[in-house]
DNA sequence: GATAACTGTGTAAACGTTTCCAGTTTGTGG
DNA sequence: CCACAAACTGGAAACGTTTACACAGTTATC
């Protein structure tokens, strides 16, 4: 059990007070050549290193940062982690993490935790921006913040594309390519401001074609098993030649799911996701989505709240918008002129289960 | 800029002193019941909530935990992440996160900043548990910390899988499928404990077998272009004809670099991963591999540090052995029987660059 | 050769908690 | 009615820092 080394064993080795040492290691403040080496000698023999709780409590600030997600198993928010923590790190903070699970409790809970342990600042990514009471409270409050991918409509400092542009833009491809009945297919939280913006941007897009409103499919989050839903959908709109996802992952079991309904991507249809995750051009078929600069997300979200947090400000409530760009991939091909689809042979029930995406534990 | 309010406010609203505030809001030590109420009304009126640095520099106690990881893009660390996470909260942790990138120094330093916020404890990931100084280190102090993946020779705590026996079950398999000629692929850090005991168990299977012992390639981290590499090794071994990679994202990396060589996998070269993770099963080919379990490791190990932190010991040095499970893929075929693989036309150079694995930041 | 301005150093008071100790009530049994 | 315990409460000292302030000694200014 190594007694823990305080700034008060190195005064006591080097002969002088603790100011002197906290001013000669910090480098504030004049001290004499001499005593600046006892005390370096001090140090190094001892293996002092400052606590930066106490630190922290002395100064109120703990050069920590918050960041909440909704999970990790989504690779986007690991890449805008990934970017953080590097901008991060080279300013000096460290990142205390927090998975809220697309929960709005949890994203609550874990506000109130991060507060508690007293970070500088915020990034969060939370189901509903404008919605949540807790961003309205933080907007009263001295804790700077600043939203990833969130896209509200009211004031709030945030960093993003611009969804409804992206996602007109899929609508104009799939336009082009044929697809005038097409259905946009959301996690159970419909309402992330983000996936709402999306819906829209795809529907002005067929607006603008004087093509059917998109339809509006919810599916549930946390399960992948969403043959149900789309069983549903396919039953109630047959003509359907086309799926726009609101993410990737979601895009990659609709996929699966589709496959297990017997309906080939893109032969039966088409399926297009957003965010442009890395796993998504690897796939069989490849994923055509909407490509979003994460970790430079990440890395412009952190540098715009360090910039706030060092000029003791908090960071203006202005949305940034990077650029996004289209990316094809074989799920999005032509419609087939001729006859609909299909009604091929198998049936659901006698299907094997699209163990596509099963867990990482599978022991 | 809303003031902090601390016990000391609490108190005076309440009309008490701060030690009674305390005793009554940590329900610690007696309070009479008109006090009790006092305090509760001020405290709900004021909105107070502790300030955790007060409280870890006077217990001793950060309740936050250190996480080192070498990079958030391999899904595997995510996966454990998570995992960690999920149990952390649950008994009243928070994590601090540092990601090292796969270099010693990196290492070195990120354990030192999170040792200088006082954690609790640690869950490292580092490239070579056995060679590494910092962990020498600390085994000498008195932070508890625990490995996870690592599997060093020496006694030290850890959570991982039998890498040797994991890497000989995938020895058999490709013997069975007719491979008696093939390679080790690692990444360029073949010096992480890990991957040598996989290379060690691989090794082992062939000889047991009587076949010829692995050869060893390794390849850079970082970059995905692996084709050079490659090249040498087909030229050098042509009667190659199964390539086992160290993880899961090189074996992909790999494919690609294969694809963009004129050769196919699994026709001309079966590739086997090792990980498991999801999107692995989603791939084109899907790829065989050995499914790690990752968020369950993460959760045992964190159950390990937080017991032994909790019982002012340090988890025992001890490696834990979690199950794994070898998953077939289309990127594992037999051997085929006739002539070898026929050299196709493409020559590398007037081949596209394998995109298979572009970074996120695409814009 | 006095005054002013530094330079170098130490003392002590914060920062927000918890907790030991001592003091004041209140209650109880005799 | 008194002693004694139990219940309740507050004062103050920690925890490891930084920093305002004071003070001594040294150098520069006229």
């Amino acid at each position: 059990m190594a007694v823990r080394v305080t700034i008060h064993d190195v005064a006591k080795r080097a002969g002088c007070s603790v100011a002197t040492v906290s001013r000669v290691l910090n480098g504030t403040g004049p001290a004499s050549a001499e005593i600046r080496k006892r005390v370096q000698e001090a140090a190094r023999a001892l293996g002092f290193r400052f606590n930066e709780i106490g630190r922290s409590l002395q100064s109120r600030r703990s050069r920590t940062l918050g960041i909440l997600v909704p999970t990790l198993s989504n690779p986007v928010f690991a890449a805008v982690i990934e970017g953080v923590q590097a901008t991060a790190r080279t300013r000096g903070y460290q990142l205390l993490l927090a998975c809220a699970n697309y929960r709005p409790e949890e994203e609550a809970e874990a506000i109130d935790t991060l507060r508690a342990k007293q970070v500088d600042g915020l990034l969060l990514t939370v189901s509903d921006a404008e919605a949540s009471p807790e961003v309205a409270s933080l907007r009263e409050e001295d804790l700077p913040f600043i939203l990833i991918f969130n896209q509200p409509r009211c004031a709030l400092p945030s960093v993003t594309v611009d969804n409804a542009a992206a996602a007109a833009s899929v609508g104009c491809r799939l336009l082009e390519a044929g697809h005038r009945e097409v259905a946009y297919v959301a996690g159970r939280f419909s309402s992330s401001d983000r996936s709402q913006r999306r819906y829209e941007g795809f529907c002005q897009a067929y607006a603008e074609a004087d093509a059917a409103k998109p339809s509006l499919v919810e599916v549930d989050y946390g399960t992948f098993d969403h043959r149900a839903a789309l069983a549903q959908l396919l039953d109630k709109r047959p003509g359907l030649s086309a799926l726009f996802c609101s993410n990737d992952m979601l895009a990659l079991a609709v996929i699966g799911a589709l496959r297990s309904l017997g309906r080939e991507v893109p032969r039966d249809m088409s399926v297009v996701g957003f965010d442009g995750i890395e796993v998504a051009a690897l796939t069989a078929p490849s994923l055509a989505t909407v490509a979003t600069p994460c970790p430079d997300m990440g890395h412009r979200a952190v540098t715009r709240l360090i910039d706030a947090i060092e000029a003791g400000e908090r960071p203006p409530a202005e949305t940034l918008l990077l650029p996004y760009e289209f990316r094809p991939g074989e799920s999005l091909a032509p419609r087939p002129t001729e006859n609909p689809p299909p009604e091929s042979g198998n049936s659901p029930a006698d299907v094997l289960s699209p163990n596509a995406l099963t867990t990482g534990e599978s022991l």
